[in-house]
DNA sequence: GGGCTTCCTG
DNA sequence: CAGGAAGCCC
């Protein structure tokens, strides 16, 4: 082939090999057959049908109807009121901050939205807010109980007699704790001064206790022990008694709990979104939705057209860095590569969370990351800067059985907060977002079968075709930008154009698509990238770019190369482990 | 004529 | 990102 990529991988030059080749070649998506499906039956609104003499009417007010219930959604899915502290700032907004800036967005008044958690106008909060409120104080009077339990024990005269010992969290729905707390310290203040500044140092110096008697020291134990537990308790229980509610409540309840979380055990959010690593809440959730990788790609078109290894080798667990002639080229920038890839790892997504490892073979149960060659040296995981890996508020990489996509609404609590059956809402442009990394040119259909929590009727069909027609255009746009850019600073060879993780264009690319870095960008997309841009670069640099028209071979080689979606988008549920962070 | 896309605009 | 116009394709 004599024109082999320096930088690009093996399938990178099937990549572009296919571009060349596949131009008028068959054009056998699985995508485009989707797309010469008929629609399904369930696509057709219930409620209206053509023969209906109203029926664009009804249309048209549901579809504007839509568009506001997805300014409301997003107003009320913006994180940085609710969620405070609990994610660095720019982690979790996605999207959603410039919901409220649409300018066309019709002011009708809306009766339908199922979720507003916003104070003023939702009584499922209030409700929900004043109990969990209740409950929350009383955890804090148990709290207090059990403290001064500890305290008694813990100021030396008092260490060898300790309290009389109420097990805690029995019962806290009753007061009695409450009222038999009461009187130590009330009763006690002359011994409270001391308590209050021993707890201060023993919270600030824990090792001191170590002084205690050992008898002491013991109950000390015991005492922790229970503490901790009481407190677990208490917080499932509150949990519990909110979660059981029906489905509408779920989103403030949601926020409710992630910020009640850590307040209550005084921890801060982990990167990797410790806090749903709690209760039981979440228990069902993470059963369902650990570890997703390998879940299979499907039959990748472009797998098959390329026959490469790279499409049927075990998933990459790369942790080489790249030791090709990178330095010399101004596009490829290296850093902190390898460090990501360890943080990736460790957050969970592990070696076989890349996206762009396709094949069913990708399944295969046990797996050892430790022996699998580095194939692909520059196609690395995760994003270009620590920055990027500090705002991930989720770990993005979620697997779901495949057969329990039926008992979603049953196991998973914050299912519903984005299944209105109408209307698109934020979750779903982020999902659509984050599909365009795989297809840049999804059919109708395929958008169907993707988006089951959706009511596809005309309007919604058409808003998420736009939505992609939008996709593109940002895509397209930025790849001649940066074509021209560097045919401005002298690039002569397209080869030497090599879209990376770390490079301005994925940069510019993800933060549109993936504000946050809150999911893992496949492989794939960097190829489609990358041979975009050279796409791009070769025309503007042979001056087709006089044609009016002279975009057009670009985009019909593009439009072939999309790739088959993870199946785990089919899950309605799926976009919201990422927005709920 | 409908579906889909790009282009332009706000 | 949405609205709308224009164009292409089946």
């Amino acid at each position: 082939m004599a024109r082999n990529p320096i930088l690009l991988s093996p399938q990178s030059q099937a990549c572009s090999h296919l571009a060349e080749c596949d131009v008028e070649g068959e054009s056998s998506s699985f995508s485009r057959q989707l797309g010469r499906d008929s629609s399904p039956p369930w696509a057709q609104a219930p409620s209206s049908s053509p023969t209906d003499p109203g029926w664009f009417g009804d249309e048209h007010i549901e579809m504007k109807r839509a568009r506001v219930e997805t300014i409301v959604q997003g107003i009320c899915l913006s994180p940085s009121p609710l969620v405070p502290g609990s994610a660095p700032a720019g982690a979790s907004t996605c999207y959603l901050e410039k919901v409220p800036e649409r300018k066309r967005k019709q002011s009708h008044p809306v009766q339908q939205v199922p979720l507003q958690p916003g104070p003023a106008q939702n009584w499922t909060n209030r409700k929900g807010g004043t109990r969990v409120r209740e409950q929350l104080h009383q955890l804090k009077q148990q709290l207090k109980c059990l403290q001064e339990h500890i305290l008694q024990a813990a100021v030396p005269q008092d260490a060898a007699q300790g309290p009389e010992y109420v097990e805690p969290g029995k019962d806290p729905q009753s007061g009695k704790h409450r009222n038999g707390c009461r009187p130590h310290p009330r009763t006690a203040n002359s011994d409270l001064g001391g308590a209050e500044k021993y707890r201060v140092s023993e919270v600030q110096h824990p090792s001191e206790l170590r002084s205690l008697p050992s008898g002491a020291q013991a109950f000390l134990e015991v005492l922790k022990k229970e503490l901790t537990g009481a407190v677990s308790q208490a917080v499932d229980l509150v949990l519990q008694n909110v979660l059981v509610d029906p489905p509408s409540h779920l989103t403030q309840q949601g926020r409710s709990f992630q910020a009640l979380v850590p307040e209550s055990r005084g921890e801060p959010l982990p990167p990797g979104g410790g806090a749903w690593k709690d209760p039981h809440v979440l228990a069902a959730f993470s059963r369902r939705v650990q570890s997703q990788a390998g879940i299979s790609l499907g039959n990748s078109s472009l797998a098959k057209v390329l026959d490469s290894p790279r499409y049927s080798l075990s998933p990459r667990s790369i942790s080489k860095p790249y030791h090709g002639p990178t330095a010399n080229y101004p596009w490829t920038v290296h850093s902190h590569i390898q460090e990501n890839q360890t943080l990736s790892q460790l957050l969970g997504q592990g070696p076989t969370g890349r996206w762009s490892s396709g094949p069913p073979q990708d399944l295969a149960p046990q797996r050892h990351p430790a022996s699998e060659p580095a194939l692909h040296p520059w196609v690395l995981s995760q994003p270009f800067t620590e920055a990027g890996l500090e705002s991930r508020p989720l770990l993005p990489l979620v697997k779901m059985e495949p057969g329990s996509l039926q008992a979603v609404p049953d196991v998973l609590p914050f299912s519903s907060v984005h299944i209105s059956f109408t209307s698109l809402n934020p979750g779903h442009l982020k999902k659509a977002k984050l599909m365009f990394f795989f297809a840049r040119y999804p059919s109708s259909s395929l958008l169907k079968a993707y988006f089951p929590d959706v009511q596809f009727n005309r309007c919604t069909t058409s808003q998420m075709i736009k939505w992609f027609s939008n996709f593109r255009e940002y895509y397209y746009i930025q790849m001649e930008k940066f074509a021209r850019q560097a045919i401005s600073d002298g690039v002569t060879n397209p080869k030497m154009l090599v879209v990376l993780r770390d490079s301005e264009l994925f940069r510019a690319l993800n933060t549109h698509y993936n504000k946050g870095s809150d999911f893992e960008v496949p492989d794939c997309f960097l190829e489609i990238a990358t041979l975009t841009l050279q796409e791009f670069f070769r025309a503007v640099s042979a001056g087709k770019d006089s044609d009016p028209s002279w975009k057009k071979p670009i985009y019909k080689i593009i439009s072939k190369l999309d790739r088959d979606i993870p199946e785990i988008f089919k899950s309605s549920s799926y976009p919201q482990e990422l927005l709920q962070g």
